[in-house]
DNA sequence: CAAATTTAAATTGCGCACAATATAATTTGA
DNA sequence: TCAAATTATATTGTGCGCAATTTAAATTTG
């Protein structure tokens, strides 16, 4: 086995470092939603919903690339916690209509400061923020091509 | 609202893309895997094994950064796919030794053109590959910092 | 050496991701 | 107009990922 253009070798892989990364980044995030009682998924959300609002289970997936066996159970979840309602449509009864309540649209405020916390949770500096930023930009435009 | 410099817009959170990046790569690989009858984690903790064997379940977990939780029912379908055994270690019975099969290293050889696959799957070049790995790379570098 | 501590893996419980399928409402077209 | 096709969401089932706890073995220490 030619070890040195061994294309198994795990450091060969450009899937894993990403796959590694993601799964690190969730974790950093995880003690800084438990304030606000939200996991990573549900803050992704929340942040579409805090951008417009009301929107549709399926302009919601469209957004983060997730479908309705994802957000159907995390949307019931954030219905039974109080920060969304679901309602049909009456135009259109298959469609779902999704709100953030008074308490949802008010945990925007108490969000704020999630960002700069993540970062320090990182132990960034600004400018590796940026870098950092530049980087992953470099991954999407790469990966972009869908699906 | 301070639309053009709200920290909270999606489009300026940089877990985001790399959440979306690290989902579609998953994505991408299943089609690939599912021929060699693989998920992606299964498919991680193979190559770890190719690459030295055998080995315990805490030195897996130390690799994948993936702790038993994880690990203990991934091995336990991977032995029942019949690709892997699990034995305690008779100098300490704490640890569980993973070792492939005769199944599990012959499936090293299909494995092969994997990386290949995904490359075209991607419909990705050997340059932007590169380009891809170099930014990945910097991703790792910068949130190396741990857990 | 026995009790306390540490270590390795297993278990439990929750919440994604996603494929596949089901259900129900709407739209299309012969 | 009404049957077929399409669309939107829900459901089902599998497999992670990880925190928290448990179990059992080994090590440390008093």
């Amino acid at each position: 086995m030619d070890d040195e253009n061994d294309p198994l070798r795990l450091d060969r892989q450009i899937c894993f470092p990403l796959y590694a990364a993601s799964n690190r980044l969730t974790r950093a995030y995880r003690p800084i939603l438990d304030r606000l009682g939200l996991t990573y998924a549900q803050y992704l959300v929340m942040l579409v919903l805090w951008e417009e609002a009301p929107q549709s289970v399926g302009s919601i997936g469209a957004r983060l690339h997730l479908d309705s066996g994802t957000l159907t159970p995390l949307l019931k979840r954030l219905e039974a916690a109080g920060l969304i309602t679901r309602r049909r449509d009456p135009e259109d009864e298959r469609r779902l209509i999704v709100t953030p309540t008074e308490a949802g649209a008010a945990l925007r405020a108490e969000a704020q400061d999630v960002p700069v916390s993540l970062c320090e949770a990182l132990g960034l500096t600004q400018d590796e923020m940026r870098e950092l930023a530049g980087a992953v930009g470099t991954v999407t435009r790469l990966l972009r091509r869908d699906t």
